[in-house]
DNA sequence: TGTATACATCTTAAATACAAGTTGGGCGGA
DNA sequence: TCCGCCCAACTTGTATTTAAGATGTATACA
């Protein structure tokens, strides 16, 4: 878990170095190429790519390459095989809706969390998330609001103040951006009904009625998944 | 996520051949002793390893260590610092408890998916319980008792076949060993205690009683957090 | 005595080189 | 035409080498 980008900007600002660019380290570049090249469908489902190509593509050694690759086999989105190469691993239906279950499941445990809270805190919590633009998205761009529901629903995660699930957290939702960048739930229409639910959830969670948050938490998730394709009901909210 | 051990054959025309595997490849080997060494203390909290130090005591290069450093890191056993080191995780109470947290998340899901499930699978699955080591542990030593308790929960969780949440949890739980190690959550007078835990839950599992099979789970490992010297509440069962 | 600086010694980062496994196509024979 | 074999071209796995950053210590100086 921990982070994904190691590289935290600490010594750029500062120190007007003479190389003006290729301060980033290599495997990070690497990586981000890469993981670029998932999220916007240049390496399509079931390709197998090499490390070499990427190597050559980026004009460095494989040595980095190969440590990119590793560290997108971990959060999910590539598959090696032995002296074969790297898979792209396919999106099935039947793998979008555990991705959804499992954020379903993670997102509810933070509401149940939070329930246990003071009230004052849940207050603030629904206060903040009613004044996000995810709540509000007059003037957003697709991408934008794309980001700004990731940012919602984040936000209600950390609010229950448990690293090891935030980190699972941002895991999931960095899988799911290849499945919703094609998706196209942000967009109107459809932005109307969600922006609803994120109100809805918000205003849930500010009066103190966790139940009901978890409720719209359930049928918000549901949406998302009828709005991309995949069939099948969710798990009744534990309750 | 994915596997540990990229040996499985999961899909596709990729697979064909199962690799013999006359020799572990080094990078395997290395992954496994540091792991080994991580669990049962050799490598205490906050140690710093270094590549160079591994690779000399297995005879192999420093490029297989480095491979299994960058794994263990996403496993959130190490956190590897630039031109530094490996640092062992050092293991916090807060930490200890955002795990066990983690655990709540995702097995109370796996409950609440079988809940919608027919009835007969859930009597299926908590008959099948009831019969484990777990709930019968007589004969068993500590490191087995271990295992089973280990195995019964990891069933609990594949019932609800979401093969994302089944990866989160794994991984979790070869997190956890690292404090249960030094816990001894399974010698005698805890034993007892654990197996009716144990026992009750499957019962209600068996029964169809969901939401009794979620109360027992989270005194259960209310109990395991207590048994570890973490302090204070879970969160109420969402219900 | 206290502080700053130079250096010796760690460490990882990346490039390169070499070894070994897998695949698929071409070729020959039935 | 069809089947089997062999080889050439990929691929990754591992080792070795080179470079560069970070640290701690010893020493010079105030």
């Amino acid at each position: 878990m921990s982070n994904t980008t190691p590289s935290d900007s600490v010594s750029t600002a500062l120190t007007s170095s003479a190389p003006p660019a290729a301060s980033q380290p290599a495997a990070d570049r690497a990586y981000r190429h890469v993981k670029a090249g998932l999220l916007d469908g240049s390496y399509p489902d079931g390709h197998l790519l090499s490390e070499g190509e990427i190597a050559q593509a980026l004009e460095m050694s494989r040595t980095p390459v190969r440590e990119a690759f590793l560290h997108l086999q971990a959060e999910g989105f590539l598959r090696l095989y032995p002296k074969r190469g790297a898979l792209v691993v396919p999106i099935t239906p039947a793998e979008a809706r555990s991705l959804l279950e499992a954020r379903l499941a993670l997102e509810s445990f933070a509401i149940d969390k939070l329930a246990s809270a003071p009230a004052e805190q849940l207050t603030s919590i629904g206060t903040e998330l009613l004044e996000h633009p995810a709540c509000d998205p007059a003037g957003l761009s697709d991408a934008e609001m794309h980001e700004a529901d990731r940012a919602f629903h984040a936000r209600i995660v950390s609010a229950a103040d448990s690293p090891v699930v935030t980190d699972l957290y941002s895991a999931l939702r960095e899988r799911q951006l290849r499945i919703t960048a094609t998706a196209r739930t942000h967009e109107s229409p459809r932005r109307t009904v969600v922006t609803e639910q994120h109100t809805r959830l918000a205003t849930a969670l500010r009066d103190g009625d966790t139940a009901d948050a978890k409720r719209c938490l359930h049928e918000h998730l549901a949406h998302t998944m009828r709005a991309i394709g995949v069939s099948g009901d969710f798990p009744a909210p534990g309750q």
